[in-house]
DNA sequence: TGCGCAAATCTGTGATCACAGTCACTATGA
DNA sequence: TCATAGTGACTGTGATCACAGATTTGCGCA
């Protein structure tokens, strides 16, 4: 059962992507769990809108595969596959890994100074005695994307967030309920490197550094073990958008 | 004024699936061109539903960057200007060539033989005394994603097709309307380089020759200056997902 | 106590209505 | 003749209702 904030409110220019963003930022931020099922209803209601702009909105996710419908007419949080996260992985390792040569490139210093920042905050929290695997979380989200952004490149920023929003529920879930993982501080070396290739303009150092922590982060997450075995036989064709 | 299908049927399981998969064909079709509106209430009612179906379709275009919703609350086809153009196709070489990579690692013998077909069609056509222009970007496209779709990885097959749902009204609207550029067949030389390339497993090859192919097709359109200056004096963030 | 069927509840989907804006056209004024 | 105000026909957005199907609940029976 998905916690919910006690009440949110609802910004942007229409009321559908008011929830579209609130929703966005539930699923970024692990609030929702793979397998969690939402209700178009319960969500109009919570949000104190009618289920129009819910509509809306949940047909936005689900065209980024960030919510799925259940062939039961469900939606929910889509359960991947290890075959699928390992998929989805190396895609982030290519692209992610783009995003951050980059920025290694194009980075000015205003740029600069929000990555750095960001690296310093999550060194920060990580050192502390009980780090909040929540905030650590959200740090290392904002330490990413201050990174892509300094790429300049908006449709290579929507495609990521795209990948974030696929690889967002499993991530919480595993990363803010292990302290282990955390505290070990295997993700700060290749931050810090990453920080460094960025100010160097380095674009193969802030690549490798990017792909390196992608890489074992998930290597992790997989080694847990509590991803299922893979749900589509083989695979399906992302929307059948070519018909012939 | 676009052109209107007759009478088109809809597939898929929902009408809105159905809406969306024929909007999709008619975007990558060039059926609708920049600038282009479209009223919700006169597609359902050429496709004989109501407009809910077409609100939800239109709301996944929308995600998609396949269309827009201006500010003066009007559904139309994006105009890019340049340097959206120059960034897309720049994402495009990396993210398409990242795919002809792995489908050249990765194809079978099936993939290869639909990919050989779609390669020898494009010859023929192409040789023509006087080539079906529509015909030929359509079978442009399906070599492409036939090489595509050997790299096995539906997600990267999703993304390449939402760029190319925003490239397809530009490359269409030049492409379909001058046969010179069709006929001097440099475009050939770098599908034939890509199918040598998959058939022999060599990544490398793979990723230059589509890589080639789609530069230099945008380095021609661009180079018909009929593209707009930029439209977004710096640049906006893909859907203001992240907040913080 | 366990099983099975039925009814009630809840699901997303589609259609329809109401509303507040925007745009284009037209009639009226100077 | 030209500018301008008005007016009507659109636009997308949001809310509400109806419907068919799936899920769950709960009651009755063995």
């Amino acid at each position: 059962m998905p916690l919910q904030a006690p009440r949110a409110t609802l910004e942007g220019g229409s009321l559908g992507d008011g929830v579209r963003q609130l929703l966005t930022r539930r699923l970024l931020a692990g609030v929702y769990s793979p397998g969690d099922k939402l209700s178009l209803r319960r969500v109009a209601a919570d949000l104190g809108v009618s289920m129009t702009p819910v509509r809306e909105a949940v047909s936005r996710l689900v065209a980024d595969g960030a919510l799925e419908v259940a062939p039961s007419r469900a939606v929910r949080v889509p359960i991947l596959g290890v075959g699928e996260f390992r998929e989805l992985t190396a895609l982030r390792i290519e692209i992610e890994g783009l995003a951050a040569a980059w920025a290694a490139e194009r980075r000015d210093d205003a740029d600069l100074a929000v990555i750095a920042e960001a690296e310093a905050g999550f060194r920060l929290e990580r050192a502390r005695p009980a780090p909040d695997l929540v905030l650590t979380v959200a740090i290392n989200q904002k330490l990413h994307f201050a990174i892509y952004r300094a790429a300049r490149s908006p449709m290579l920023m929507e495609i990521i967030t795209g990948l974030w929003l696929k690889a967002g529920p499993i991530l919480n879930l595993d990363m803010s309920t292990n302290v282990a993982r955390v505290s070990s501080g295997t993700g700060e070396r290749y931050h810090t490197a990453a920080l460094a290739a960025v100010r160097a303009r380095d674009a193969v150092g802030a690549r490798d550094a990017v792909a390196g922590d992608i890489a074992q982060a998930c290597k992790y997450i997989i080694s847990l073990g509590r991803l299922p075995a893979n749900r589509s036989p083989q695979y399906i064709d992302g929307g059948l958008l070519i018909s012939t």
